[in-house]
DNA sequence: ACATTTTTTGCAAACGATTGCGAAAACGAT
DNA sequence: ATCGTTTTCGCAATCGTTTGCAAAAAATGT
């Protein structure tokens, strides 16, 4: 009942009395080994069920075969279809993925990227922390020669390839539509200014009630992006409701944590106000009414992720191009604006 | 604009002009180093920032420090907070994570399984795919001296650690509430029954029914236990409703898509139908009415799960006898029932 | 000054695989 | 039988690290 060691081309070598070389190269017919000697030795390895030592094959290549991963929080159901997006590909390439979290934070965001460093780690998915504000933990694993991408939160101080959301028109979208039926009084719940993520949505915001001759108010755009955040902000959140049409929020669930405030305070959504949303996840026909959003494709933003760092890993000699690719957003029109 | 080749031990010892062993022992404090020498490698090692293969590491010593992840799907709430608290734990103790999705999927999941054999991952935490009914592939990890944790889905048929929750009265207590607030006649949406999770929480409301004296009719068991198989069922469970005052669903998701075509179609929950699920995710508290159901608490299970992992990796001389974890349910109620 | 002990260091094998190069075996041609 | 090819195979280095053992250097005792 001791360590059961897994048996190598060594012992295979020897129960078979071949050299070790000659079993390394029969198993990948190469053309110097005759075929007798190939079947015999095949043959046995099938039979003993031989799998050869990723991590020997590793050392040797200088290649994992292992894509190293940053998500931001696991448990977002956009994050997850991003994951499944990526996976699917990768794996089928021959990929494997090491998957960290860093939990909104930037320390343990620094931690991950260490890690994977040290796994050597053939490239590196990212998508940065909310509380990520400087970028130098990136710049080291480029120094090693790993390559980045960045998706959805993406770090514009660093060169590499990024696969992000044009969000900017999505809150410009989402503001228009407001506009469109009606509103005139419009706040937007809006995500940290130092993400891109939330400074375009944000801007996308403002641009909307330019363009439409409506004044842009400060006093109207509250830093909260989170159930949590909607649930601390209550009060403030009310007595704003008396004066205001129509709410644009930087994602799902903080749009149906505020109508669930609102609805509470006997505010009818959206007929004294409307609410729309950002990312059409599960949630968005769960509510009622039923939310009107912007959708994110994340299983489709994951899998071009995992597509740029393949074409970059497959050309390890071409110096490509970084390239950026932008997804259009489209809304959705429910019950909620 | 080469590779550029992370620096190792040797790069080292040829700069400092020691050999290779010196630094090697120098950096992990070995007695035999002189305090002398051992200051002046270390200095130099953080200097230029040296980061020790774990791949080398790991081949060396015959341990990956990395611990594989079965899921059956990372999108479902429930499956993702039990990633986290495997995460948390895993890398406190210096174990990464190879995370793997099997889609539901018994011959992905095989293949996943051989992955993280070939990856050489010290352990693996399963949870089964929906439509696993073999379990050979797992008697292979076992056999190459890997340990499995299985989670929440677990295989009766093979002996190792396991994290559950206790099921059958998790349904006997959800089938009792409805009971006790004067529900007769309940129709049961149940998981396939060869998972053991399916057929344990089906006993228990067989077993509640039974002890009120109340009659155990099959055709009020449906086999449904997704959102799109209810929508699959609508018509059938119309058909059902006029006859029924309860349902008890195998989780939140199914319980909720059942509430919805409830009152589509002018029931009301819960004074004409009350519902409950199972779980208590996020939606849970979005839909209206908030749902009554039994907590099952992902992350809990994950951190348990790796405890038994680890304390079996810390322990790998004694044969630690075979543990199973259950967390007791506990009923939370809300609105719907 | 020499033997003996102690401290400090280096050599080389090992982990499991790949691969350049040289050598043995087989074959054919003369 | 001899030589030249061609086919088939093995030696040994390599990837980055650890570690048993022996060797070199320094310290100690007489």
């Amino acid at each position: 009942m001791s360590k059961p060691t897994p048996l190598t081309i060594k012992d295979i070598a020897r129960n078979l009395g071949v050299s070790i070389s000659t079993v390394s190269r029969a198993l990948k017919d190469h053309p110097d080994i005759s075929s007798e000697t190939k079947i015999m030795i095949k043959a046995y390895a099938e039979e003993v069920n031989y799998r050869p030592n990723v991590l020997a094959l590793s050392l040797r290549r200088q290649k994992s075969n292992t894509i190293g991963l940053i998500i931001p929080a696991i448990v977002h159901h956009f994050f997850s279809s991003v994951i499944s997006g990526i996976e699917d590909l990768a794996y089928k390439e021959g990929y494997n993925l090491i998957i960290c979290q860093s939990n909104e934070n930037h320390h343990r965001e620094a931690i991950n990227l260490q890690t994977l460093v040290d796994h050597r780690v053939d490239g590196i998915l990212v998508s940065l922390s909310k509380t990520t504000q400087s970028f130098d933990h990136f710049r080291e694993a480029i120094d090693n020669g790993i390559p980045i991408v960045f998706y959805d939160r993406v770090a514009d101080e660093i060169e590499s390839d990024k696969v992000i959301m044009d969000d900017f028109e999505g809150g410009r979208i989402a503001t228009n539509h407001l506009i469109s039926r009606g509103c005139k009084n419009i706040v937007h719940l809006a995500a940290p200014q130092h993400l891109q993520i939330g400074k375009n949505r944000r801007n996308g915001y403002c641009e909307a009630l330019k363009s439409n001759g409506l004044e842009i108010r400060e006093d109207r755009i509250l830093k909260c992006d989170t159930r949590e955040e909607v649930m601390t902000l209550k009060n403030h959140m009310l007595n704003l409701a008396p004066e205001i049409d129509g709410i644009f929020a930087v994602n799902d669930s903080t749009a149906i944590a505020a109508i669930q405030i609102l609805q509470n305070n006997n505010y009818r959504v959206p007929e004294d106000i409307a609410v729309i949303g950002y990312g059409d996840g599960p949630n968005a026909t769960i509510i009622n009414p039923e939310l009107t959003t912007i959708v994110q494709k994340g299983y489709e933003m994951g899998r071009e992720s995992i597509k740029l760092m393949l074409r970059r890993l497959n050309n390890p000699a071409a110096d490509i191009n970084f390239q950026t690719k932008s997804f259009k957003p489209s809304l959705i029109i429910r019950q909620s604006a």
